[in-house]
RNA sequence: GCCGAAGUGGUGGAAUUGGUAGACACGCUAGACUUAGGAUCUAGUACCGCGAGGUGUGGAGGUUCAAGUCCUCUCUUCGGUACCA
């Protein structure tokens, strides 16, 4: 009994077995109901880490759990094979993206295979494969004839010195992170798809997504901002031409005292030009231009602006106002230009104020007098409208209708539907991504590559700049093309490659059949797998990558492809594994080896003993070094052990933070079932589990096991089932196991000894999912024989769950004062007796009547005695 | 800034529709076994108080017989914010 479980042993054995069995190979069978499971790809990075782990351990338990209730599952892997870290990876270690990614992709790989994950390893896919990205050039093309993909000038942030384009992780304080150089905004040529065709699709289907959390919906109904209001056409002083502006608040447009243009907007450059002001608005949108233009970055910078020195006509009041352009507006939101009412909105109030811009109040709630040029702050809310002409004491929010329909008859509006949603900007001034298949010839324009040229290959023997911008521009080989429409020779192909949200917007109907080389994918595999039954990833993915993919199903749906339009029917978003950071004065962050505890107890830092100071629990990452080697973990407990620590330590949506003692605590856990297991099969010897009602068992102690027994399947089974809580539910096996050791084998009769078989085998079947080595292994010691992954999912008996008393709970005034145990079946009358003759109760109550007494018979039996 | 979450013992966390706050585990304390233990087993462990008892789920109010759970306000931390994936 001395015997320890042994995982260097018994899971290598295992694994060695499911795949000489081919165990998680899975095809199309009509026969059995299906279910797709699949966690999130990884990125290539070199090493799996605890995330990852954390990840696919939840995935795998569900897999596991699936496959045992009768389901044919498909659970494929593979890596999100293109992006930057590659590129910048070969910069600093002198390699080439490809064989970086590859390289990191085997290990990687090996590490999975470890964790014991029940991968159909035949599906695997990297879409950094010519066979897979040319299906996503082939869908670029017929995005590009359906007009879905189109081309359009926009902003990158450029380095002017490294004469690079930049990703905003690049950019730190408006500086290029390799050279320090301010970072400027350059106008590119570049593809869009366009996602906002569908935007009132994929906002309305968000109410239709029941499997998914109601945060993500939220995230990306706020995402998608749809906004009601009216498109107005103020007319340019001077001029025939209109400036149009979207507002939400048309009935405040006698209060528009002056426009603002986003600096980027055609118009500011027209308007300012010959004008005295032309030299400091150009001053102004070059100063923009190495501002961040994107939501977060705007925040940082005070709100500014110029006057163009141009004039436009208010629509309502027919005024001239002032057009100034301003950095707080954006170009790619609404027209690009906002009227400006400072009464009724902040920023626009700030502004005047700042400008000395005239405030002119024109909604005031009943019973105030608002004064634009005494009030501190713009009134946002509702009221009736003032200084609006014919519409004064009109209610604000009837007035929109009211006044956009005045516009409208003036030909000066009309109502309007505005979304935040952008279109999807995919061209990415980088090398290591898929190719965009098009080529741009002298004489012909953008010309698509013909299907029959397709995959268009991104050339491996390309040697990356020092800098960080992509050398196919400079590939001569690859760069120079022939124009598919007239054959002229200098044409140029797209150098552009394609966002890397491209590849995981479509990976996993790929997956359903990975060597399809007629298509995308083979349709017949699709109807029978897709869409994907439960998606598994981190939250951080709420919005881009599940939007993309959402708005991709509708593309293949439009196109004929797919009969389903969305593509995750569940949807579980795990948080993000933590630890405490570490750092040494001298040395700066430090790894968790890097201080150890000296003999007063205090952590001390190897490399000079100075004391550590040990910070906040924050996301793992390598650059802070609070990170955990899952091989680490894999060597010294095995893997069944970091599976279990990874899903007790806390349910699936929640951050975890990661504890080397909770660890052990998983490893302690383990060993107990271990020792429990091997001394049953030593003292439990020629007797069958029981199998009959609790009700049939004469001792009470067997009974009670019992039914602790049908409770825990049915409590794990509900836990796994329903929400994925599996830290409920191994706690759950815990307290049975628990119960178990409290019971003497020595003295146990034949009825006990049955009762504690059926327990154990249910133990095992119950904990597989989690521990799949170990309870293989504890399966075979008791003589049975295939896997357990073929086993049934245990069913409890209904008629073996509860107990004969109940416990009711006695409460005075709401406070708790007393218990006592009662028959189950007993009625209301008398407990309320009961519970009234309590000496400890009779103390609380004295001798003052009972003004109401509540009894609740739920799941626990509660009486509350009001005095 | 905007959008979305999360705050419960020394620690991770548990608590259908409001109904015994702290399951399970870590840590700690004590005991047992042991040549030894960083193995194992048993017991105890929210806080204050000698006690009766009181107080407790980030903070402040509110609804209710009853609030971790519902409502209002607020603080802190985290995720996303369109070229990290």
């Amino acid at each position: 009994m001395e015997e320890r479980y042994h995982p260097e042993l018994v899971e290598p054995k295992w694994q060695a077995y499911w795949k000489e069995n081919q165990l998680f190979k899975v095809t199309e069978n009509p026969l059995k109901e299906k279910y797709y499971l699949l966690e999130m790809f990884p990125y290539p990075s070199g090493k799996i880490h605890i995330g990852h782990v954390r990840n696919y351990t939840i995935g795998d338990v569900v897999v596991r759990y699936k496959r045992m209730k009768g389901f044919n599952v498909l659970h494929p892997m593979g890596w999100d094979a293109f992006g930057m870290p590659a590129e910048n990876a070969a910069i600093d270690n002198n390699t080439h993206p490809a064989a970086w990614t590859y390289e990191n992709i085997s290990s990687m790989r090996e590490q999975l295979k470890k964790m014991g994950f029940s991968y159909d390893w035949d599906r695997e896919i990297a879409t950094c494969r010519p066979e897979y990205y040319k299906w996503e050039q082939w869908l670029f093309l017929k995005m590009l004839e359906k007009k879905m993909a189109y081309r359009k000038e926009s902003y990158v942030n450029w380095c002017e010195k490294c004469q690079t384009v930049l990703a905003n992780e690049q950019v730190e304080q408006d500086k290029c992170w390799r050279c320090s150089q301010t970072v400027q905004q350059k106008k590119l040529w570049q593809w869009f798809f366009k996602i906002t065709d569908y935007a009132q699709d994929l906002l309305v289907h968000c109410d239709k997504l029941p499997g998914w959390p109601d945060k993500v919906t939220v995230m990306q109904k706020n995402w998608i901002g749809r906004s009601v209001g009216s498109e107005l056409k103020f007319k340019i002083h001077g001029q025939e031409n209109n400036i149009e502006v979207f507002t939400t608040r048309p009935d405040t447009v006698f209060g528009a005292t002056f426009m603002c243009l986003a600096p980027e907007h055609p118009l500011v450059e027209s308007l300012s030009k010959g004008t005295e002001k032309q030299d400091e608005v150009a001053a102004f949108v070059q100063k923009v231009s190495t501002q961040e233009r994107s939501a977060e970055g705007l925040e940082k910078y005070e709100k500014e602006g110029v006057f163009t020195g141009a004039f436009c006509i208010n629509p309502a009041t027919g005024e001239k106002i002032p057009v100034y352009t301003a950095n707080f507006v954006l170009m790619g939101y609404g027209t690009g230009a906002i009227m400006s009412v400072p009464a009724g909105d902040q920023r626009d109030f700030d502004f005047a104020r700042k400008y000395g811009l005239e405030i002119r109040v024109v909604v005031q709630p009943k019973g105030e007098l608002f004064d634009g040029n005494t009030m501190d702050q713009a009134y946002t809310g509702e009221g009736f409208l003032v200084n609006s002409s014919e519409f004064n004491g009109l209610e604000s929010a009837k007035a929109i209708d009211v006044i956009t329909d005045w516009l409208e008859k003036k030909g000066r509006g009309k109502k309007a539907v505005s979304y935040r949603l952008r279109d999807w900007g995919i061209s990415r001034q980088r090398y290591w991504g898929a190719p965009i298949p098009v080529v741009h010839c002298p004489d012909c324009g953008v010309v698509p590559v013909p299907e029959t040229d397709l995959p268009i290959r991104l050339p491996e023997d390309a040697n990356l700049l020092e800098k960080g911008g992509s050398p196919l521009p400079y590939l001569d080989s690859f760069a120079k093309a022939f124009c598919p429409e007239c054959g002229r020779k200098d044409a140029k192909r797209d150098t552009d490659t394609m966002d890397t949200f491209v590849e995981s917007s479509w990976y996993y109907l790929r997956y359903c059949s990975p060597r399809y080389d007629e298509g995308m994918f083979d349709p017949k595999a699709v109807k029978y797998w897709a869409p994907v039954d439960q998606y598994i990833g981190g939250v951080e993915h709420a919005v881009l990558h599940l939007l993309y993919s959402r708005y991709f199903m509708r593309v293949l749906h439009t196109l004929g492809m797919i009969d389903f339009k969305e593509p995750f029917t569940r949807l579980l978003t795990q948080g993000m594994v933590c630890k405490e950071t570490m750092t040494c004065p001298d040395h700066g962050y430090l790894f968790p080896e890097e201080a150890l505890k000296d003999d007063k107890g205090s952590l001390v830092c190897t490399k000079c003993n100075k004391d550590v100071a040990v910070g906040r629990v924050i996301k793992m990452s390598k650059s802070k070094k609070n990170v955990v080697d899952p091989n680490e973990l894999l060597e010294k407990y095995g893997a069944d052990v970091t599976r279990l620590f990874c899903l007790f330590a806390a349910p699936p949506e929640r951050d975890l933070e990661w504890s080397e003692d909770g660890v052990e605590g998983s490893n302690r856990f383990v060993n107990r079932v271990w020792r429990l297991a091997l001394e049953c099969l030593e003292k439990i010897d020629g007797f069958k589990p029981f199998t009959g009602a609790a009700s049939d068992l004469s001792s009470e102690q067997a009974k009670a096991l019992y039914i602790k027994a049908n409770q825990t399947i049915q409590k794990v089974t509900d836990d796994i089932d329903k929400s994925f809580h599996f830290n409920t539910a191994i706690s759950a096996v815990m307290e049975l196991v628990n119960v178990l050791y409290t019971i003497d084998l020595d003295s146990a009769d034949a009825e006990m000894k049955k009762v504690i078989l059926f327990s154990l085998e249910n133990i095992l079947l119950l904990l597989s999912p989690i521990l799949p080595h170990f309870c293989e292994e504890l399966f075979e010691k008791f003589g049975k024989t295939g896997s357990i992954l073929e086993q049934s999912w245990p069913e409890y008996r209904k008629d073996s769950l509860k107990t004969d008393e109940i416990i009711v709970v006695v409460q005075v005034n709401g406070k708790l004062r007393s218990k006592f145990t009662i028959d189950a079946g007993i009625g209301e009358a008398v407990i309320k007796e009961t519970a009234l003759a309590d000496e400890k109760i009779k103390k609380y109550i004295g001798d003052k009547e009972p003004k109401k007494i509540i009894v609740i018979r739920k799941k626990q039996t509660l009486i509350n005695i009001v005095v």
